[in-house]
DNA sequence: CTGGTTTCTGTAAGCGTTTCCACATTATCA
DNA sequence: TGATAATGTGGAAACGCTTACAGAAACCAG
């Protein structure tokens, strides 16, 4: 029924050393052989088998991506660029959408225990960091993305790290808000305690204290946190965010300014401020984080501190690949990239919002 | 180093065929080895390879997906669908993302015969027509969306087919441009050939046909065609439609609305009547196929014919998986779906445009 | 012509599971 | 009580490849 390697190498009176040689183009075969057995593979169309070759060579050419949401264009393009450069190595990607449910990236982390992955992309919060620990500490090949472990600092693993300077991100975007006179900036983030946005926060801070301020930690909302029964709702997350827009709006209405941490939630709090009469950018400013294709065309045009994004997945990508065929090097400097301030329509000064109220 | 199960069986007294029942828990196991095998697994933090049991089963638990981009809301949606039911039976998803590229997709396809994939569900045109063919008459379990072939009609396979009743979409959104007056209809849409947009288009020829006229041809574009030499261009699909649209408006001016079957190719589109002064919708209306988060908040909120994408997409996974697991499954009727047409601000009669011209 | 290298091929031992078969023990029931 | 069925366990052959290792032949420099 299904030809083997066996058969193919009987049909051409060679053993299956010589059959394996010429698949694997490695070893020496003699040219007048190798055409016989291609012309027997041809004809018998054979086609090798591989979970047999991933079990004898230990190895399978596929990398786990392990990511939150296939809603943010941030993920999306960061896949894009994770496979880019995996196609082109020729290695598979196996795609694991955790929705913020802890259980499901457990149970795709162990795929690297099992055997059935080579190594790891993880671009998720800190949900499931002794696991990560325990994983990276038994040197499986592992790219963190937005990530980082200060446990780790001195061990050499097979860990690597890329990341967007958010820091950065947060300071400049914060500092560009200061300067229009807000002072009330309320943040909407994804998943709570994820790294990235922590060094968005501590950037934020840095600029605040800059002027003697600080953060009104009150106004900053998570909203991804509820692990959610998994309705099949379309736009759950723009759902999540429209609720506590909703609420952060009517309890703190001195916010002049919102920072989208994470895009899914855009449509949630558009709703929300369209609702409740406060018009982007005169009543309320508006900045994300990453740019997106569609950024230019909403209404208003959509202020957005970007990120490299494509550029992080493709040096994630390498990095990986480096450390599964090289099990000796163990670089672990991150790798960081900068990010960018693209100004749009979405951000008023303060000073603005007054005319407008004065209009209605 | 790496604990097996034959360690794990002589650690326990037991033999391997008792250790694999319990992992397994098929078969009869005595409570008592039972908890004395989980111990001793425990004891020695005992992981199963997964690559030695999917040789010994010749299963793998693994499905592929082809879709042609991750930049269309549509193929996002699509792989939601498809990834919650996956998750839910225990399969895991390996994701192709062609960019039109054939070869790319000959290359995943390829892994359903190295028996590395128990099925594949396809999004794709019939770039590949033949090769599915052949593989289908080989019973590999496959699943198609939006796809048909007529060849396969009266033939028993283990192929199944998911799709939106593109027909009437494509009908009755022609239908409703026809009422409010437009006869110069231009379509964008993406891989040329493809299925999903032959019966769109004949669905909209239906509704010219109603009114004695006929499809304009040079009013239809097809802007994915071209094999790109993959520039990590972000929005490179937006590009192509940018100028795509451009050279359509200087050489038909007289197209009052235009059809997107395609999404990424919004951003392109929106740019070129921006730049030729054409607004959305007094001077041209717009129409979109299936509906994303964002669309209310474009400028101006985009009307779309809605299709139940993460329906069809949890529909094909099931579809999928029922294929692979009873292999005597030969049901080949197409499950269809209804598309649901949402108005909202970018379409306007033909009697409008005259007003905004004048007020120029 | 000799010793050493390079080229070529085969044998066979893995890789780590599953599963068929056989056999032994225990429960069930007329 | 004996036949039959249900339960529990092990031996060992797959599954289809890769890859030492070893040996043979061809080549080459001195």
């Amino acid at each position: 029924m299904r030809v083997t390697a066996k058969q193919v190498a009987e049909k051409a009176g060679v053993s299956m050393a010589t059959v394996s040689r010429v698949i694997n183009r490695n070893g020496y075969v003699d040219a007048s052989v190798r055409a016989r057995i291609e012309k027997v593979m041809a004809e018998v169309g054979y086609v090798p088998n591989r979970t047999a070759k991933n079990l004898a060579t230990g190895r399978t050419r596929t990398v786990g991506l392990i990511i939150t949401s296939l809603q943010s264009p941030y993920f999306i393009r960061l896949t894009e660029g994770i496979q880019d450069v995996l196609e082109n190595k020729g290695y598979h990607l196996l795609l694991c959408n955790t929705k913020f449910n802890t259980k499901i990236e457990l149970e795709n982390l162990q795929l690297l225990r099992e055997g059935m992955l080579d190594g790891v992309i993880t671009s998720t919060g800190n949900l499931t960091h002794e696991v990560m620990l325990g994983l990276v500490r038994q040197n499986y090949p592992m790219v963190f993305i937005n990530r980082v472990f200060d446990e780790l600092k001195d061990e050499a693993t097979r860990a690597g790290f890329v990341m967007g300077d958010l820091h950065y991100a947060g300071l400049n975007v914060t500092r560009y808000l200061l300067e229009q006179g807000h002072r009330n900036i309320a943040v909407l983030y994804g998943a709570a305690n994820s790294t990235s946005n922590q060094f968005r926060l501590e950037g934020m801070s840095q600029a605040y204290a800059a002027l003697g301020l600080r953060v009104r930690p009150e106004l900053l909302r998570c909203v991804a946190n509820p692990p959610d029964p998994s309705s099949g709702l379309n736009d759950k997350e723009g759902a999540w965010a429209y609720s506590e827009t909703l609420e952060l709006l009517q309890t703190h209405p001195e916010v002049t300014a919102i920072l989208v941490f994470y895009h899914p939630m855009l449509t949630g709090i558009m709703q929300a401020l369209r609702e409740v009469g406060r018009n982007v950018p005169d009543s309320v400013s508006l900045i994300g984080f990453d740019d997106f294709p569609l950024a230019p065309y909403l209404d208003p045009p959509l202020t957005v501190m970007d990120q490299p994004v494509y550029e992080i997945g493709r040096a994630a990508a390498r990095l990986l690949v480096h450390k599964i065929e090289d099990a000796t090097l163990r670089v672990a400097e991150p790798i960081v990239m900068k990010p960018e301030f693209i100004i749009r329509r979405s951000c008023a000064p303060v000073a603005n919002r007054y005319p407008a109220l004065a209009a209605e």
